[in-house]
DNA sequence: TGATCCATGTAAGCCGTTACATGATTGG
DNA sequence: CCAATCATGTAACGGCTTACATGGATCA
């Protein structure tokens, strides 16, 4: 009976289609604008299919809707089952949350990089970090008290503990670079049982 | 002449290897319980066919030790080249900073879930933050002011904000829990134009 | 005695991205 | 006039995970 966990994709799908109906394309923009871009930053090519699928097992319905010089748009429906479905997934226990960072690496390799690689890596990171913020406090026209106000706080909290982090900091990460320690890039080394 | 960007994995072994010869066991080790964790969190049937591929284009060399009673281990060791293509592949625009929540999507939906359900995500989420924090607080044998130590600088920055934010305010999300608004599930929505 | 660690690898399959195919309309 | 927006989809390809296959040694 239990369909067996949702596809990322598809549970996406599903949580935009609980707050209103969408066509695809909708739902691509609403995934990378809105707030669910910490959730999943799905494509057409994963999210038409997925649509498709959830249709064809009677968790959404399409209703189609002429236009004069555009495509037809298909406009997608959440069911009673399609709710269902939704509560269920997110009542599994949770895969943990992710973070993947390929400024870490490069920080972590500070002294045998440029110093230039370090300062662009370490500039374009604080954009980044600025642009999301932006985003974040720009998009709340949640009345406080909601769950969309709360999960922008919690995102407000992280990305500006890590500008604090970066702006208290970078400047010690950037003197660091250029200056490889002498031979110990890969010096036979103890053997990585002499770390324990 | 630039092998064009190494794939993710690949990136990791030769990070890795930078410090010191290892086996594909031993990456593997390391990549999980070290401070590479944040980048990727490889399995064995990426990183064999990795080093695989790095061999064969001389970015490491192997060197195979016989060992009574158990497999023969693989050393791999970087070469001048690997070295290169790190730097180099370091030294490209990055990517940027992901950060996938499921927890997330389970407190946007705090209103329309069980409240056992939304407890126990937070529950789960606390208890995931301070392992996380532990184990960063617990491995940096690094001297203060080494590369290593500012990145785990980094990342107990980050994950105390975290954790901060949901100590103070977990308690107002499971308030939320199982009280969906009265027909605001499915509305047929103003169009999503009405939100401009 | 049974689980866990050491140690290497392969094969199937999933899930998703990128690029392609198409094309009118609107805004700068 | 050019770019972006609206709008749907497919096909190929890529990368990683899971499960399988094997098996002695060590520890509780």
């Amino acid at each position: 009976m239990v369909a067996d966990a949702l596809s990322p994709v598809s549970t996406l799908c599903l949580a935009i289609l609980y707050r209103g109906d969408r066509t695809g394309y909708e739902i691509k923009k609403e995934s990378v604008e809105g707030d669910y871009s910490y959730f999943v930053d799905a494509s057409y090519g994963s999210i038409y299919p997925a649509l498709a699928r959830l249709a064809g097992d009677g968790y959404v319905t399409v209703r189609e809707e002429l236009q004069s010089g555009r495509p037809s748009r298909k406009i997608y429906a959440i069911t009673d089952a399609g709710r269902a479905i939704l509560v269920e997934a997110l009542s599994l226990p949770p895969s943990p949350d992710v973070f993947r960072s390929r400024f870490l690496l490069v920080a972590k390799f500070a002294l045998e990089l440029p110093v230039s690689v370090v300062e662009s890596a370490v500039a374009e990171r604080r954009r980044e970090l600025v642009a999301e913020l932006d985003h974040l406090r720009a998009m709340c026209p949640d009345e406080p008290g909601t769950a969309g106000a709360w999960i922008t706080g919690y995102g407000v909290a992280c990305l500006s503990a890590s500008l604090a982090y970066l702006d208290a900091h970078s400047e010690r990460l950037v003197a660091m670079a250029g200056r490889p320690v002498e031979g110990a890039a890969n010096r036979p080394v103890p053997v990585p049982d002499a770390a324990e």
